[in-house]
DNA sequence: ATCCTTACTTACTAGTAGGTCAGGAGTCAA
DNA sequence: TTGACTCCTGACCTACTAGTAAGTAAGGAT
C-alpha cells in the first residue's frame, strides 16, 4: 500500500481504464502501466496475471459503475423522458475528458479480444438495453415518449447512436458536437408538451 | 506483377483495408500482410515507405470511393427521402463482411494515429456531413423529409448513429441489428405518405 | 553491350510486446 | 524468532514490431 491510500490494485485499474478508453486495448501496453505508476510490470502481473484478465477486471468495474449509476437514475422521482436525457448525462461525463466508452472502445478491438473479454462486452451492451427497453416502455404507457416500433429496437439504437457520437465527435475534440447528438436522438422521442 | 493480375500495390491496400475494418489500425501488422500475399515484409516497404504512409493510402482509397458512390447516388432520380436509405445502404454492405467502417474504425484508433491519417479521417466525416446535409436540406425544401433543428447537426447524428449502430451490431455479428437501427433513424426523418 | 529502373528478396537492426521466475522486504500471528 | 503471507523488484525470456541495408533477377532504353 503505496502513500496515496489507494492500493496498487485500484490504480493499475484506473491508469489502464484510460489508457482504453482513450487509446484502445490494443494501444498500451503493460509497460505504460507501469511506468506511469512507477512500478515494475512484474508488479502488474502479480495482480493480474495477464493482459486478458486485467482486460476483464476493467470490464467488470466498469460495468458495475454503469449499472450503479442505472440505479441510481430509477430511484429519482423523475419522468421516461427526464431519464434518457440522464441516461445521455453518462455517455457526457465520459466524454468530458477525451475519453471513450470503454465499452464502444472494445467493441472497435472486438475481434482482437479474448473470449471471456467479448463475453463482457455484449453483457455490458445487453444490459443498457434492457434498462433503456424499460423505461422506453414506461415512457410510452405514461405518455411521455412517443416512438414508432419495438422499445428493444429504439432501445439498440440509442445505444448505437450515443456510442457513434462519441466516437466521431472524440475526434473533433468537440463536447457540443456530442451534446447536439445526443439531444437530437431524445428530444425525437419526448412528447412536446 | 503477379498471376492474378492485380498488382501489388493494389493487393497490399486489399488486405490492410480488410485487416483495419476488422482488427483496427493497431491490431495488424506489416508481417500480417506480407504472409497472406506470400510476400515479404521488405516488398511492403517498397511500395508504402511505412505504416503511415500506408494508412494514408488505405484513407485515400476509401474515401474516393465512398465519394464516388455518393455522386452515383446523386446521379439516380430519387427524392432526398431514397438517397438516405441509398447512403444507410452503404454502410449495410461495409457491414456484410463483418467490416466496420474504416473511418470509423480509425475514430477510435485515432489518440495513436500519426498526424496526417488523422486530417483525413476528420476529411471522411466532413465530406459525409457536407453532403448529408444538402440531401437533408433538400427533402426539407421539397416536403419529403421533416426534422427540427439545422440539418447539419441532423447530419452529424445520421453520421454518428450509422458508425454506432455499426460499432455494436458487429459484436452480435447480425445485420438486422443494424439494419433496425439504420432504418429507425431514418425513417423518422421521413415524412409519412 | 551497357545502363538503369522496377520489383522484389534475404538478412539484419533496435526496440517493444507480454510474460516468467527467484528472491527480498515488510507485516503479522503463534 | 520463526514461519507464513503479501506485495513487490530485477533480471530475464521469447516472440514480434517497424524499419533498413544490400543484393538480385527481369526487362526496357540507349
Amino acid at each position: 500500500m503505496r502513500a496515496t491510500g489507494v492500493d496498487t490494485a485500484t490504480q493499475i485499474l484506473d491508469v489502464a481504464e484510460r489508457l482504453v478508453q482513450e487509446r484502445g486495448f490494443n494501444g498500451f501496453s503493460y509497460a505504460d502501466v507501469a511506468t506511469e505508476l512507477g512500478i515494475s510490470k512484474a508488479a502488474l502481473h502479480y495482480h493480474y496475471p495477464g493482459k486478458a484478465e486485467l482486460g476483464e477486471a476493467l470490464i467488470e468495474r466498469y460495468a458495475a459503475r454503469f449499472a450503479d449509476a442505472l440505479v441510481a437514475v430509477d430511484a429519482r422521482e423523475i419522468d421516461a423522458a427526464e431519464k434518457l436525457r440522464a441516461y445521455a448525462q453518462l455517455y457526457t461525463e465520459v466524454f468530458r475528458d477525451d475519453r471513450m466508452c470503454l465499452c464502444g472502445m472494445l467493441a472497435a478491438d472486438y475481434a482482437t479480444l479474448p473470449e471471456p473479454m467479448r463475453k463482457r462486452v455484449v453483457g455490458f451492451f445487453d444490459d443498457n438495453e434492457v434498462w433503456l427497453t424499460h423505461v422506453l416502455e414506461d415512457g410510452r404507457a405514461h405518455r411521455t415518449l412517443r416512438f414508432q416500433g419495438s422499445a428493444r429496437g429504439v432501445a439498440r439504437t440509442l445505444v448505437g447512436g450515443l456510442e457513434g457520437a462519441m466516437l466521431v465527435a472524440r475526434p473533433y475534440k468537440d463536447i457540443r458536437r456530442f451534446r447536439s447528438a445526443a439531444s437530437l436522438l431524445i428530444d425525437g422521442l419526448a412528447v412536446e408538451r
